[in-house]
DNA sequence: CTCTTATCTGAATAATTGTTCATATATTTA
DNA sequence: TAAATATATGAACAATTATTCAGATAAGAG
């Protein structure tokens, strides 16, 4: 027999409707990736234009490495996509999900 | 002189549009509360239904301490309340934005 | 070709964080 | 009052993670 549960009917519902593990664990992923300052930054900066790596590090007062590390795991996570032009490599947001999941965030943040 | 800057005017202009730092780290903060598996389990739970902290444990397969723990950063985070009746505390989700925010992450998700 | 510049990468470090375990608190029941 | 139950809490531990530093690529300039 299982542990007492205190409302096993409703308890034993809500577990069936529940959405597998794997998908609710890339939906933690994405919130993962914009749970840091430094993304959230670039996130920010890439909304208002198309920006390289040393740009970035300018705007938001980070080294280029730290910079360029961010960015691979926004492009791993499909949220910037880049260009490359001679030496240069531009970033951009990959559509308007990422727009979207900020602009909630930000009202969420706005009404602590 | 400050560094070379490739596209200086540009950089320029964003770093002055940039939100504070305050208010960019709030956001991250936001986002950080969605990034782990338990508490988007516990939010998509209480999506469904209000539910005790035993409920949670073994809908999520979690221990309650866990589970009680994950709640109190879910309540500080105003993502959560609660309520007592007896010995035992319901908890359910605060406001929609919560709801908003789940539902385009997991669209996002989806979209992988 | 050589030098400089822009970006990337891997390893090391420091800091943060989720879970467990033991225990505490609060409330009901016997 | 004493026992049982639901939840909360603090410390310890393990795992994850962001940054730094040193150095590696890649591309243009001289």
């Amino acid at each position: 027999m299982g542990k007492d549960l205190i409302h096993e009917n409703l308890a034993k519902q809500v577990k069936n409707k529940m959405l597998s593990d794997d998908l609710l664990f890339d939906i933690a992923e994405v919130f993962k990736i914009f749970g840091d300052s430094t993304r959230i930054k670039i996130i920010y900066a890439l909304k208002l234009s198309e920006l390289c790596v040393s740009d970035l590090a300018f705007i938001t007062n980070s080294s280029d490495s730290a910079i360029s590390h961010q960015l691979r795991i926004l492009k791993q996570a499909k949220l910037v996509k880049s260009r490359k032009e001679g030496k240069v490599v531009y970033y951009s947001l990959k559509d308007d999900h990422v727009i979207k999941l900020f602009e909630i965030g930000c009202e969420h943040a706005h009404e602590l």
